[in-house]
DNA sequence: AAGCTTCATGTAATCCTTTTCAGTGGCTTT
DNA sequence: AAAGCCACTGAAAAGGATTACATGAAGCTT
């Protein structure tokens, strides 16, 4: 049997209210204080969270639901968030959603028996559609994906602009017949998928996008696809990691050069993706900053429920590696 | 101000104990049940999870302490962890200790006060040692890192033999003057650093390690400097992957060609350790069996909290790629 | 038909804290 | 010197569930 703060108290010759002041830094005379102290290491004494939240009526806890903890966004994001979250005193349930909405919706009734004091959330598309109806007890920061300003504060990478700046980037070393590869199951793949084509029609390119689950070998199976046929493209843009590596699996497979045939890039910077084939271009996403806002603006709903919802997008930064360098058409020279 | 048990209770016309009742599928009659479970849907009531915590004594919760849940090995750890523990109604709280023995100790307090079931634990060097003093009110299951068979159950990859397979292999693609490359935070880089110097002492090779922090940039300057010294190693190894990318960057600074002129060789298997460089030559774990033995002995410890300690010792598997393919001497063909 | 189980239900105690409320004693104010 | 204030302290209520125990009705046994 656990010691309770009883004990301590009997110890202490206490009552208990003057333990509990103790550690909530409640008025307690400097005498009292150091006998409870005594009382508190001599017992081993450790409060029980659980009464506390209940009689304080505070969980002092957030949410963290995210598709896949494994996708290295998402591993990033988490990181941040637990580390803001501890920093102020909080704890960080967190949940993978697999972009399954039945599975959202499980932890969604998890995080109201919680009584969690807010979410961040990356939803699935389905329910970032639904979210202006349902109403949840707590408020809501959605990170990642984040549809029009609605009634939830969100915090997005500039999607649009990221990917456009990808096309002009594959236009301005010469390519001219640019594919775009797209997860076929977030709302980011969407918003990606726009930023190309308009940045396609402005340059007057042609377009052609291709949407496939979020796994390396599907990218890989699709770009296998999309290179059997004659009119090979000479750029592809792909909306993830992931699809990344199936691109580069593919190349590899059928043995075209990178960049001289086709030029590859992608989103978020990794550890190895200066490593990979010629080193890949990306847009390195500010994953740390995004954790840290979105930590913030749940904060700041926290002391102001009724202020208006706030949209915060940050941008990307185009990170050029080998797998978009300039072709000199005679000699290929080391890039860097 | 949230509906409690009591609301639903007074609006369904029983007593709070048949509604409870009803959530732990305790003997009630089907009108009532009826009853009450429209009284649930009318009032949207959700338990509180702290309060049912408090009173039955019983958290549902355990703790998953690892060093970072970003260095891969962990993400997918977790990852098993918790899909195992949501599927047997339970929730984790995970905790990352950066190898810090100060937050380490500060977890382990708030596992106290979360009156965790049970913790999983890839616990430092430090607490390794020390772990048969401390007694803890939970069973605890250590991963990753675990010393001889003592008061607590673990599940490690038999990072001795493991190790000693690389040595091995490097030697009979030919190599004679393998150096090694060690994390110098974690046990497991110990245990990996033995395997390594029995392996050469029984095959009677020279042998040198270094000892660097668990970063890729450390791991870079070191080999920048061992390289720098005249009589260059032939094969290195590497005791996890973060390392394995610092060597395949000096490598590329140096401008020394792998596998020609260095094998390489290290820990884990990712998405990209085939795409790195010429592929990189690993030792794959099987992250989901460990995680899903630990949670199994965790469970069993539960049921039986008396009963010796168990080791679970798990074999990697080695994946042969380019970086260690054996060379012609003549042509350098290319690997698939 | 009396007595014994069994099953469904309600009442009240309990889990461990925090928080409200009501002092108590000592100081300052007027 | 009475009044008011302040800083501490303890007793007791409260938070929202589970569970031990009591009760009453129904079904069986003999």
């Amino acid at each position: 049997m656990a010691t309770s703060i009883k004990d301590v108290a009997l110890r202490a010759g206490v009552s208990v209210a003057t333990v509990s002041r103790v550690f909530g830094n409640g008025p307690v005379s400097p005498e009292l204080r150091e006998r409870v102290e005594k009382a508190i290491a001599a017992t081993g004494y450790r409060p029980n969270l659980s009464a506390r939240r209940l009689r304080s009526r505070h969980s002092h806890t957030i949410g963290l639901m995210v598709a896949d903890i494994r996708s290295p966004f998402f591993t990033e994001l988490s990181r941040v968030v637990e580390d803001e979250a501890y920093r102020s005193g909080m704890r960080v349930i967190l949940c993978n959603t697999d972009e399954n909405a039945d599975r959202e919706a499980m932890y969604l009734r998890l995080m109201e028996e919680e009584r969690v004091t807010g979410l961040i959330w990356a939803p699935t598309r389905g329910s970032l559609e639904r979210l202006a109806e349902d109403d949840l007890p707590f408020p809501v920061v959605l990170v990642d994906r984040g549809g029009p300003v609605g009634r939830h504060d969100s915090v997005v990478l500039d999607n649009h602009q990221a990917t456009a700046s990808l096309v002009h980037h594959l236009h301005s070393i010469g390519r001219s017949r640019i594919v775009g590869l797209f997860g076929n199951a977030s709302s980011t793949a969407i918003d990606r998928h726009l930023g190309y084509l308009s940045a396609t029609a402005s340059l007057g390119l042609s377009s052609e996008a291709f949407f496939v689950a979020p796994s390396a070998e599907a990218a890989e199976r699709e770009i296998l696809k999309v290179f059997s046929r004659p009119d090979r493209p000479d750029g592809i843009i792909a909306s993830s990691n992931l699809m990344l590596l199936g691109i580069v699996k593919a190349m590899r497979r059928l043995d075209i050069r990178t960049p001289d045939d086709v030029a590859i890039a992608g989103f978020d910077n990794e550890t190895w993706s200066e490593l990979v084939g010629p080193g890949l271009t990306v847009i390195e996403q500010p994953v740390g900053d995004i954790g840290r806002m979105a930590m913030t603006l749940l904060f700041d709903r926290l002391k102001a429920p009724k202020a208006p919802a706030r949209k915060v997008m940050l941008s990307g930064r185009l990170i050029v590696r080998g797998s978009t360098a300039p072709v000199t058409g005679l000699v290929d020279e080391p890039v860097d």
